[in-house]
DNA sequence: TGAAATGTTGGGGCG
DNA sequence: ACGCCCCAACATTTC
């Protein structure tokens, strides 16, 4: 039998873009009039760290309640992509084939892979940009080169137009496929996706694109207003969280750039603030994109042959926040518990595992990787290199952060410290950042024993800062 | 989107 | 009143 050409359903894949506002692929789809088929596939061979599991379930879940109000079912399948999209397009004989971009090395060579599916197959395959604001090869610099620091390529970022987030109706019903598909079930996905290695995470976050929102606003009620002071106290509430959203596209960066502008529309310091910290995210995919190898080899080569100590028990104090510096071990353990570090404390521990420790930052990105929520390649790898000096506009390697000048700083009265190291709490402020230097009367009022309630320090900072400076300065091209 | 070392200045104590 | 020393406080340089 010949399927008429204007029944023939359109497939919208599901990424990185679990939302269905400002959404290209889908808005398109529904524009073509055709039956559609929104599919999610779990990669079998795609890295995906603890808690990104966790999160993509409940993500997942909400997605299809979502997409059920507007009339649809999401198909789930898992396996490799390019498999499972054959079959699919077999099955329904679709007619097209839509997705959003992501812009990992290997979501690209995937890309192309599945491109080359319309040389047999009559099917229009497009993708689209619904999760940057600038695609990374829009920017250049005068030379038509990648651009590697980040003030200028912040300066032409900013003169791009911001496209406007088009978004359905919310009365609006998809026309639906009227054929049963196979999918798996959301129960067997919570099993695939392993959800109870991380389920601690449901006391502190609720994926899903209507909490990004409410999120989103709340953050603007207030918070935003006070930004550029309060974001680097990790005991706030300053900065917006929103991260993990963001990586899973549950919210847009257009969504978020739009609806800061219709509010703030004569933008202050603060507002600017924020908003260079969605340039830094496009920055990290503009380097990701254009230095791929990036993901585990410094863009400095010079840092090829650093003499890394990657002593495995050191690496392992670090992870379980046992390293003896309370603003350390605090946010290893925020890590732990909430999958989420606050980024002034992100580059405290990033600073110390691979300065102090001498651990290479390959092992902290990792683990990172693993933990976070947030967890996204572009973002970890930039993160990482910038704090290993061996990146694009990399923190020099001269600058060691002092674990405790740091918390003085950013933790005055230790509340962060006393939340997540409450065995410092009964020690006065005076002491909690460096406990090892409190007098004996002192620890024991606070009822410390040191080495057997909380750690003594694994190094000494002192030191570990000289050899550092010593193993860095030999380091080829800083002579 | 550091921290430590070194340099400079100026006020106060003191002979 | 003056010079000298000490040492905060701040500025500059260095890693």
């Amino acid at each position: 039998m010949v399927i008429n050409e204007e029944l023939k359903p359109a497939i919208v894949w599901f990424r990185q873009d679990l939302r269905l506002e400002d959404n290209e692929a889908l808005n398109v789809a529904s524009k073509e009039g055709r039956a559609i088929i929104p599919l999610y596939i779990i990669q079998d061979h795609l890295k995906l760290g603890t808690s990104s599991r966790w999160w993509i379930y409940h993500s997942i879940c909400e997605l299809n309640e979502e997409l059920k109000k507007s009339g649809l079912s999401l198909i789930i399948r898992i396996g490799n992509p390019l498999d499972v999209l054959k079959e699919i397009i077999k099955e329904t004989l679709a007619g097209s084939l839509f997705w959003n971009r992501c812009y990992e090395p290997e979501n690209l060579k995937l890309d192309a892979d599945i491109r080359k599916l319309s040389h047999f197959q009559d099917i229009n395959i497009q993708s689209f940009n619904a999760n940057l604001i600038v695609e990374p090869w829009e920017i250049l610099n005068k030379q038509q080169k990648p651009f590697k620091v980040f003030t200028p390529f912040w300066k032409t970022w900013e003169k791009f137009d911001v496209k406007k987030p088009e978004s359905l109706t919310k009365s609006f019903k998809f026309k639906s496929y009227f054929k049963n598909i196979h999918s798996e079930s959301l129960m067997s996905l919570k099993l695939i996706l392993k959800t109870e290695d991380a389920s601690q995470l449901k006391n502190y976050w609720k994926p899903g694109a209507s909490e990004a929102k409410q999120m989103l606003n709340r953050f603007l009620e207030e918070p935003i207003l006070h930004y550029d002071q309060a974001r680097d106290i990790p005991d706030l509430f300053g900065t917006s969280r929103l991260s993990p959203y963001l990586h899973f596209g549950e919210i847009s960066p257009r969504m978020i750039w739009h609806t800061i502008m219709t509010k703030y529309r004569n933008s202050n310091a603060s507002v600017e603030c924020y908003l260079r910290q969605l340039a830094w995210r496009e920055f990290a995919h503009h380097l990701l994109y254009h230095f791929p190898e990036t993901v585990n080899v410094p863009l400095r080569k010079e840092f090829l042959d650093f003499p890394w100590k990657n002593d495995k028990v050191q690496l392992k104090a670090w992870q379980d926040g046992m390293t003896g510096y309370p603003l350390v071990d605090a946010g290893m353990r925020e890590l732990k518990a909430t999958g989420w570090m606050h980024n002034r404390v992100r580059m405290l521990v990033g600073s110390f595992l691979v300065k102090d420790l001498l651990i290479a930052w390959q092992y902290g990105a990792d683990f990172f990787f693993d933990k976070l929520v947030d967890a996204d390649l572009a973002n970890n790898t930039l993160g990482w290199q910038w704090v290993s000096g061996c990146g694009a506009d990399a923190a020099p390697y001269f600058r060691i952060f002092n674990p405790t000048t740091q918390a003085e700083k950013f933790d005055p009265d230790g509340n962060y410290i006393k939340k997540w190291v409450p065995e410092l709490a009964k020690l006065p402020a005076k002491w909690i950042y460096e406990p090892f230097s409190a007098p004996e009367m002192i620890l024991k009022i606070a009822d410390l024993e040191l080495g057997l309630d909380y750690p003594k320090p694994i190094v000494d900072h002192a030191k570990a800062r000289l050899l550092a400076l010593d193993a860095l300065k030999q380091t080829k091209g800083y002579d």
